[in-house]
DNA sequence: GTTCGAAATGTTATGTTATAACATTAGTGG
DNA sequence: CCACTAATGTTATAACATAACATTTCGAAC
């Protein structure tokens, strides 16, 4: 994500956090802002790492924990369980209320993109998933995939 | 699953392997007794335990990955990456081939059900991650669920 | 049945992801 | 300013996973 866009997406994560009590301190916009600026998912301790690194951060992987699940609280990150990993909401500069999020997560590169399946192609699995006794938990789908590049790459 | 259910699928597993040049040792047969006799995902770790202690194996973790990486080539066992657990093969008994094996897992009590979401469904999954230049890695897909007894008491 | 090579297992160390528990600091409202 | 809560710091440890190398077991060839 380009700097601009990050800018751009902050202040709306700093305005929805401010509407609802919350508040959008220095180290969360770094968390935040590292993620943004990646070109991929990353764990926690990746994201301490490129903190410190990148925007000079001063950030243990336990602060980036606690600062990840207040993010995910606020629908501003997304915890991927396929890969153990993390990334920026996609819609936080969106004004349209976030659908449930599907991502498409590259088993290479973990590139990540995030995705709306149809509502029929949910509603389907939903139907598979009712008749095995079953719920669905939450809407979040996550399929493990290989990008273009790394398709490519791979062939 | 019942002893008897056990005894048959390790019967086949034997088969299968032997077919295949491969060997189930006294080891590979424990471990995979261990996922058979359990009613839900169990992770590596777990399943030591429960070897050592159901079964008076004699295993330390290290052993067991190596062998639920053996099993997993064989096609015996499935690695489960949203709850990093591991579970046996719900057709190793069956003669048919294997479909593309889809799982729901309880987020709850990680009971797993193995479904095969209709062809269709896949498709148009498919073709979603298509059109958004991935592809899929795997026709594996595992949903975050609740099973019908943890719904019931969570709500 | 001995020997040799490959497969399997043992062993130790370490890497990676995540949480628990308690101390301290910073903001906010009265 | 004081007291309360939110946020962060700090240390320890749990849980999941792999690397690297040693040893044992097994089967095939002789």
């Amino acid at each position: 994500m380009t700097s601009t866009t990050t800018k751009r997406a902050l202040e709306h994560a700093e305005r929805q956090c401010a509407d609802s009590g919350r508040r959008l301190t220095e180290k969360r916009r770094q968390v935040l802002a590292g993620l943004l600026e990646s070109d991929k998912a990353l764990s926690a301790y990746e994201l301490a790492d490129v903190c410190r690194e990148k925007l000079g951060a001063d950030l243990l992987p336990m602060s980036v924990y606690r600062i990840l699940a207040f993010l995910e609280d606020a629908d501003l990150v997304h915890r991927l369980n396929l890969a153990n990993k993390y990334v920026a909401c996609s819609h936080i500069a969106c004004d349209h209320a976030h659908e449930s999020p599907q991502f498409l997560i590259c088993k290479s590169c973990h590139h990540v993109s995030e995705v709306a399946f149809p509502r029929t192609t949910i509603n389907s699995i939903a139907k598979t998933i009712d008749a095995a006794g079953y719920q669905l938990a939450s809407d979040q789908l996550e399929v493990d995939c290989l990008c273009h590049s790394c398709a490519g790459a791979g062939a």
